[in-house]
DNA sequence: GCTTGCATTGAATGATCGTTCAATGTTATG
DNA sequence: CATAACATTGAACGATCATTCAATGCAAGC
């Protein structure tokens, strides 16, 4: 029954968050014009309607995802640590646990970040996240950086901010293949480890 | 011309090795029998008949990518470094050059990472991999905690040599993305200073 | 109520893929 | 040389895909 109609954009997001759905499940190159049609409910030419090809499709779910996952917040809780460091440590907790937290985001932003090597588009995007996701670490790291000069002689804020995603992106990868031997509680020892300065002395 | 025989080894690393140069210029999902079988300069249907399916074929290309990367010996000038922590910042170092020494390889790899998310096969044996790899810093790790009980107090050897492979993996994935970001000297500038305690106040 | 604009449908199209298989040529065995 | 075993070919098949499009129905303007 053709006609029922539907504003623009509503149309647009519900096929969105179609793809969104059968991209979790089934993986980006599972991700299929028809697929996605028949779990939003739609014909397939109405899906070609909407977004003019496939290709601009993924690189509208491509933005949506990127979207909501470039805001993630430091929350207050974090800005009220006595030490850099401490902040710092407490950022790389928050961002492992999120991306622990939300696995079938993490795993299509992965199949992205393999498809962003061989296309353009897709890389340029994911090339700016990232950029915009170190700088989000970098006050951070240069606080660490100023308060402990002399332990952090040679290290620039911006390397303690690439090293630190770095972790983080090691740590998706390792939470995507292998879940179960992810214990985030010894990974954030051993990086806090490596943060702290002598552990204190003071003991009992 | 039907015949022209070869011994079946030769024909099958033929055969994989071609699947190599497509994987590598296509992409994984870009690899398909047909172009394979162009690659190699045989008949779709001989790829199929020493293979017995696409799929046997790309986890037999998995299998020798996995082989010919594990391996990676720690050369002797490695093992000959005074203290353990230099030891373990110098198997950084050399990791990090070969990820970005290698890019076809580790790009390939990648979309492997990316395929083991849904294929059980494929996931089992990046695990395996993960786990020797992982198991190769141990050691290292371990020296590196028992030499300096004190700093890192709450760091086990396992923690640390994780720490260590997420970073390696993390560095992977920015040098496949954003490889002009992607500066080797600054990242292991600011691991050593994670690893290294204290900046020698002895200075000139 | 009629008409115009457009969202929507579903089938058709052409391309590509993995796989199969009868025919064909090669090598080894006797 | 004759024959058996088998590697190899290339075409064919069925499935799936992205895309296109004429037909259809809905809603708003008049």
């Amino acid at each position: 029954m053709p006609g029922m109609k539907a504003p623009e954009a509503a149309r647009r997001e519900q096929i969105l968050n179609a793809a969104f759905a059968v991209a979790a499940r089934e993986g980006l190159d599972g991700t299929t014009m028809l697929r996605i049609a028949a779990s939003a409910g739609l014909s397939p030419g109405l899906v070609a309607f909407h977004f003019k090809s496939k290709r601009l499709l993924l690189l509208a779910l491509l933005d949506s995802l990127l979207a909501s996952a470039t805001v993630h917040d430091i929350s207050e809780n974090i800005a009220q640590l006595m030490t850099p460091t401490d902040r710092l440590v407490a950022l790389l907790r928050q961002e492992m646990a999120r991306v622990s937290s939300e696995p079938d985001r993490i795993r299509l932003m992965f199949d992205f970040w393999s498809a962003g090597i061989r296309d353009t588009e897709i890389g340029d995007r994911l090339r700016r996240q990232f950029d915009v996701y170190r700088a989000t670490f970098r006050p951070f790291a240069a606080a660490v950086v100023d308060a402990e000069t002399e332990r952090f002689a040679g290290v620039t804020a911006n390397g303690l901010a690439a090293v630190a995603v770095s972790f983080i992106k090691g740590c998706a990868v390792q939470s995507m293949i292998d879940p179960v031997h992810f214990d985030i509680s010894e990974y954030l020892a051993a990086a806090e480890g490596l943060m702290t300065q002598f552990a204190t002395p003071v003991s009992t």
